[in-house]
DNA sequence: TTAATATGCAACCGATTAGTTGCATATACT
DNA sequence: AGTATATGCAACTAATCGGTTGCATATTAA
């Protein structure tokens, strides 16, 4: 799975609001996790889609009404792909101060 | 800063390797930064104030070229988003766990 | 069995996005 | 001064997105 997608999907107030609902690991109704949200069932819905389809949730059919739960691992990949951005920043970083202090002429 | 624009921004592949190419600390001009990404300058370009709305990157403008570096804090507000949900999601792990351990008939 | 509930799917529409081409402009080199 | 370089801005188009309305369907309750 592509992170850019991961993050497409993340980049929207509704999806996230969604997301911060199951972000506690309970599993929701469709119908429950929609309430309040301002917009129609069906636009809900389509959201709801774009997270299933980028895998951050999982929809399980239960009766009548089918359950919506956080998939915590997508979520994971996307942190840990601006932990590694970060990283080569730090690494940067590191290599300017032992460059400055090598060349320092006051040391 | 909304989140949600950050990573939407973010959800984009030409977008994301400008963000890689300037991961290392290093400041390119706009020209460099978009040698070889298959698309033409203008088109580029566009998706560069996308980064540079959401002050993802900064623009300077040097003689007749622009520079372009990486902001690092709103990457970092980013993952600490990300990082809160996890948080969410962990407690609730502990407390199944702790719930388990005061049920468990074995115990 | 009839009615209410919970949901899905498709069609449609306006707004935004992603990309292009064309033109303008300022800086640097000779 | 004249030319090449590095860049920006605007207009246009096709595709995607965000949202709606309408209809279909399966499950549960009376």
């Amino acid at each position: 799975m592509l992170v850019a997608e991961t993050f497409k999907a993340l980049g929207d107030p509704i999806r996230l609001e969604m997301i911060e609902r199951l972000s506690d690991g309970s599993r929701r109704s469709v119908g429950s996790l929609f309430d309040g949200l301002g917009l129609t069932r069906q636009g809900a819905r389509k959201h709801l889609q774009v997270l299933a389809d980028a895998e951050l949730v999982t929809l399980e059919i239960k009766g009548r009404q089918t359950e919506v739960s956080l998939d915590p691992t997508t979520l994971a990949s996307a942190k840990s792909f601006i932990a590694g951005l970060e990283l080569q920043w730090d690494r940067r970083l590191v290599a300017l101060r032992d460059f400055v202090e090598k060349n320092d002429a006051s040391g």
